[in-house]
DNA sequence: AACTATTTATAAGA
DNA sequence: TTCTTATAAATAGTT
């Protein structure tokens, strides 16, 4: 990408780091909109930035609530209990 | 990309959607691990092909029932209620 | 599943 | 921060 390869790992710059965060994750709403039409997909995908900022995406044809529920069918994995339901 | 521009509207052949979706689901999970590394990025994301079978990511340093805590907050959305405590 | 011609994403620079 | 551009990376069509 771009002028010359890069490694994988932590940016240390913290401006170049902010930038590259946007830019990424532009690029991954882009690609998580893009598989969900062209492939019937459905994708669910939250990113929250070093800051605490938070972008989300998620197809049309389902909601977040149950994609969920069938996350937690096919894994069976446990997201949530009786602690969540006390605020 | 490949050999010509596509559209971004469904693939109609199940066989070049079936493939395709490998492909760019491959490229999507790289891109969140890519992302997370390189930005200090918290990411989720789940998908589901046609077919139903799904594919997840969770950043390490979070797990997914904690993002999603943290995505409640920020969105002021609720995924779940007390349906979800009978099974 | 591997191969490439192209398109797309993006790192660095302006 | 928005735009540009050189280059790396992704991938559509092919074999």
């Amino acid at each position: 990408m771009g002028r010359g390869k890069i490694e994988i790992k932590r940016i240390e710059n913290a401006n170049n780091r902010v930038v590259t965060f946007s830019k990424r994750r532009n690029g991954l709403v882009k690609k998580a909109k893009e598989i969900t039409v062209l492939c019937d997909a459905k994708v669910a995908l939250i990113v929250f930035a070093s800051n605490g900022k938070m972008t989300d995406y998620c197809c049309p044809s389902m909601d977040l609530g149950a994609m969920l529920d069938q996350y937690q069918k096919l894994s069976g994995k446990k997201l949530w209990d009786a602690k969540h339901e006390i605020p």
